[in-house]
DNA sequence: TCTTTAAGAAACGCAACGTATCTACGAGAA
DNA sequence: TTCTCGTAGATACGTTGCGTTTCTTAAAGA
């Protein structure tokens, strides 16, 4: 037996589809920014989005896929590969774009999801994809080519793992440290390590 | 009120201090061989070590804790750092020894344990600091220290973040691949960026 | 022997996930 | 206009696992 049950009032008329779907990934994204990562609940969401847990799990299959539609959303594109004709300030503006895509979030948001992403194989390979497939890598491979055709670079030292080794040491440094990157630890990782190996002549 | 217990028949005498914290950590590696990381529970541990979780609560905070204590029980020290005459071999031998310290575990195990300490600020924070501090950072800069004043490298190239560069990365693939880097990856990470850099000229 | 410390057992409270069940709304077909 | 079907929405549940509480009692030490 069953209360009978004054049906949904919530006051808003019943959405369906993209309607509803934007109004639950606003929701994450609203949630995210108040609670951050750790604290984030699906009741929580399903609350706020002023709908219920089944129609999340009707559409995705656990929070963290859901946490990543909301940021895919959400988030700007970030910008076409800046191309200033020199290397160091195209890698600088680049990397400090990308690593300041999620500011409207505390760091505990974009953090703990990254952190999260990593425990699932299929999520963890999903990310790689993301980096590579029409991603950052690919950006980071095109200003590098550019750099190495105008002769600032050794083209030689253009491998996969050289080119995606900005990113690389950031997204750990990211980890490790719980922080984005500020201007000055991009430009040391730069001026340190990337720049100086992609210089570096072959059998040198 | 309560049932009268027929007293801690578990078969053992009830053990204290080191015998039973030995046999926690014990357990705790047992469990970890047997179930990884994600199907470690603190039930599971209590049991596995015929004791209770409180005892548990009594020596540590929580399930990380434990854990990093049976981790830094268990695992075999590493050795000293090589000295073979050449940074190359330096490095790679101390490398593989390095990742393969817990082999003895399933990948997931560890892979799950260090994701799961990212996730505390004061956790990361232990963790950097065991990696400077008498850890493996110092045996790296060691390693290349003699390198530089044996002309192999240069020395101006020898900040903390160059240092820490083969760690930092290997341990990027370990997060985001969730596997060991292969002795192959090993050689690549040296072969086409650490070695490079270091021996990299100034101004170059 | 007496005292004190901590082991050990059991159960609880809590949070959060993911699911099951049912009602009722509303868009499109008939 | 009416019927019907898909699904929104509400609620409650089962489960898992953490960390805690409470209590009894073994055993170390004075």
């Amino acid at each position: 037996m069953r209360k009978p049950v004054t049906s949904g009032r919530t006051g808003i008329p019943r959405r369906r589809g993209d309607e509803l779907e934007a109004a639950i990934l606003d929701a994450v994204w609203a949630e995210l920014v108040e609670h951050g990562y750790g604290r984030l609940t699906m009741d929580g969401i399903a609350a706020r989005a002023r709908t219920s847990k089944p129609v999340l799990y009707r559409r995705w299959p656990n929070r963290v896929e859901l946490v990543m539609a909301a940021l895919g959303r959400n988030a700007p594109d970030y910008q076409d590969p800046p191309d200033t004709g020199e290397l160091r300030t195209d890698l600088l503006v680049f990397l400090r774009g990308l690593l300041h895509r999620f500011d409207d979030l505390p760091v505990d948001a974009v953090h703990g999801f990254l952190v999260d992403l990593m425990r699932d194989p299929e999520l963890r390979r999903v990310f790689r994809a993301a980096l590579t497939d029409g991603g950052p890598v690919e950006t980071l491979s095109v200003m590098m080519h550019r750099a190495a055709e105008r002769g600032e670079i050794n083209p030689a030292r253009l491998t996969p793992r050289v080119v995606a080794l900005p990113l690389d040491l950031l997204r750990d440094t990211f980890m490790v440290g719980g922080e984005v990157a500020s201007d000055q630890v991009i430009a040391e990782v730069l001026d340190e390590i990337v720049l100086p190996l992609l210089r570096a002549p072959s059998n040198g």
